[in-house]
DNA sequence: GGGAACTGTGTGAGCGGTCACATCTTGTGG
DNA sequence: CCACAAGATGTGACCGCTCACACAGTTCCC
């Protein structure tokens, strides 16, 4: 068999063979110079297309020295609505762009486990990584590890350089103290999420400001790790507190928090008014159906690329900007009864 | 600057330099030759240690013409925790495997979307394709597509030849007749999946089968499309048809149900149990506690990966083998009150 | 003690593209 | 009508690595 065997696939030399031109001229119709003929162009094209040429990518890479590979590090663990859809999100917003998305999912976001995963990534020769990191000790470690390539990461606050990129979740909390506060709640509970994760900080922060500003009061508050089971729990330490509504830091402790609150008896929002954040799609049936902070992941996944984007091809530095998120109200939260504005230590009251 | 400037990455010859050897030994120890003297190896081993050596991705991909790059093709769209949880097995058995995971995640999964999806990939040079599309059509339509390269196809059935794999979602339905009858039911509704799905159509089947096996009927049946919503408006249809119980495909459309069956003012389980299938973090915490067939994404992800190499590095064929899930019992479900028996037109029974 | 059968290491070629440059056409103006 | 620029195409080298093979140095056994 000669080189240019039909048996293998077929190389850039056995189109140009079959178009009657040099291989250079075919990867010139490859990369779209304008120095052609037309004439010439649509024979290469044919010939290519009668062959099911595919360029290779590991002979242009090693060529051009640049892969247009971006790598994602993103746990995905329990299935959160959040990071799944900002990946699916930079995965359309790469492809538009050119790149390749590829994955890692480390278990955890323990500094080892994110070494390895970024380590992982270099070795397959990413042009830049973006981590979805919401921890600030994870966030931490990859402004450290993500050293060669540049880098991008997802719902960290500006205490990491440049390089942080997230929703206002400050504004976010905001938004759901002043629909409580104008429904009439003075008595207002916090249920956080955990304190190692920005985006938890940031809801807290932004919760304690509005809700003084607002000349309210934040009667109590509980911590949770972002699942329901820690919602439920969250409840059983704020009962007793006076609270005639709660804002809780996701829309799944919210979810628990109203599963501890109907196994006490207590109505929600009758008695008590929730607010969740995030908006996942299940939120609208929630008992009752849930008023919380739409977060836009979708637009946090293409700014994230853009940003990305811009810095590897063009240098430029990475822009932070935070993304405004919405109100959206359901049935959880309800005017303040009248009976409620002077708290007394009934079942019936937080 | 010479050749082994050292500008740039350091390249095999760069190392080769340093400790004193040829390339070709320094590309030995790379890929661990057993034909090396410890000390050379140690010394070349150093070598690449002091100069931050990173072998070239694309330069041993072109020269032993592979990859080891698998494409996986999976819509994460609503965040379901399904797909979510199998793509993060699929890497990290895959990583483990020495394999890097190259994801596109279409919009949907449509003919065409889908073979631009696959398209992508094959560009890319994956060596194989995972696709998560449990639809029938978007089944057919990769198993046309995947022709040069092989492929695994999740969720899919039977129907697929031997590139379908999945949970034994016949089983799981039947897990969950069986506890309800156990219960004491024997008027049992059904929520069904969308059609289209492969694994909504099996575990229809399989509730049908095992209802009738059990001798129970069947007294009412609607169709979902796997959202809460569709849960809602699934159990509207449901109202009247006297059952006692309802076996939802998904924990979503449970939860939709679940609400639907609450703003009616019927006590669920007192009144009607409810079970649902996937066993989504959540579930827990619906109100009440959804009693559901729990599905091993990881297992899935993990033979999928296995089945894929085992085709992609020793040619053998894939094997089917379908996962059993587990029937996971809270408080949805409860024997049926003795009063219910013999069911009235009560606003209180289906 | 001299090949056979190792072990350890070096050399040339080539994977499939791109780049820089050379060469051949073609068009244009004086 | 020819010089010269601009446009279209071809040639050689090279990206960083692996393969097949060549070759030197040991061990070994009759």
């Amino acid at each position: 068999m000669s080189k240019s065997s039909p048996a293998g696939k077929p190389s850039i030399r056995d189109v140009a063979a079959r178009a009657g031109v040099s291989y250079q001229t075919v990867s010139r119709v490859l990369n779209d110079r304008t120095n052609i003929r037309a004439g010439t162009r649509d024979r290469v094209l044919e010939a290519m297309h009668e062959l099911g040429y595919r360029p290779n990518r590991a002979a242009r890479m090693l060529a051009t020295s640049r892969s247009r590979l971006i790598g994602v590090v993103a746990t995905v663990n329990g299935g959160y609505y959040g990071p799944t859809s900002i990946i699916s999100a930079i995965e359309d917003a790469a492809r538009a762009g050119g790149y390749a998305i590829m994955l890692t999912t480390p278990r955890n976001l323990s500094a080892a486990e994110l070494s390895s995963a970024v380590e992982h990534l270099l070795r397959e020769g990413v042009e830049g990584i973006i981590a979805v990191a919401p921890q600030t000790r994870a966030a931490d470690a990859m402004s450290a590890l993500a050293d060669p390539v540049p880098a991008v990461i997802l719902q960290a606050d500006g205490s990491h350089g440049d390089i942080g990129l997230s929703v206002d979740n400050e504004l976010g909390a905001g938004l759901a103290v002043r629909h409580l506060v104008e429904l009439g709640h003075r008595r207002i509970a916090v249920l956080n999420g955990p304190g190692d994760w920005t985006e938890a900080i940031a809801r807290t922060r932004g919760f304690v400001r509005s809700v003084h500003d607002a000349g309210a009061e934040v009667v109590g508050a509980a911590d949770g790790d972002w699942t329901a089971e820690s919602g439920y729990r969250g409840f059983q330490q704020l009962v007793g507190c006076g609270a005639t509504a709660v804002f809780c830091a996701n829309d799944q402790m919210a979810l628990g928090l109203l599963h501890a609150a109907s196994d006490r008896g207590l109505r929600t929002p009758v008695d008590l008014s929730v607010v969740g954040f995030d908006d996942v799609p299940e939120a609208a049936h929630y008992i009752p159906p849930l008023t919380t902070i739409r977060q836009d992941f979708d637009e946090l996944g293409r700014r994230a690329i853009a940003a990305l984007l811009a810095r590897v091809e063009r240098d430029e530095p990475l822009f932070r900007s935070a993304i405004p998120p919405r109100l959206i109200v359901r049935a959880s939260t309800l005017p303040i009864a009248p009976t409620r504005q002077a708290p007394r230590t009934s079942r019936l009251v937080l």
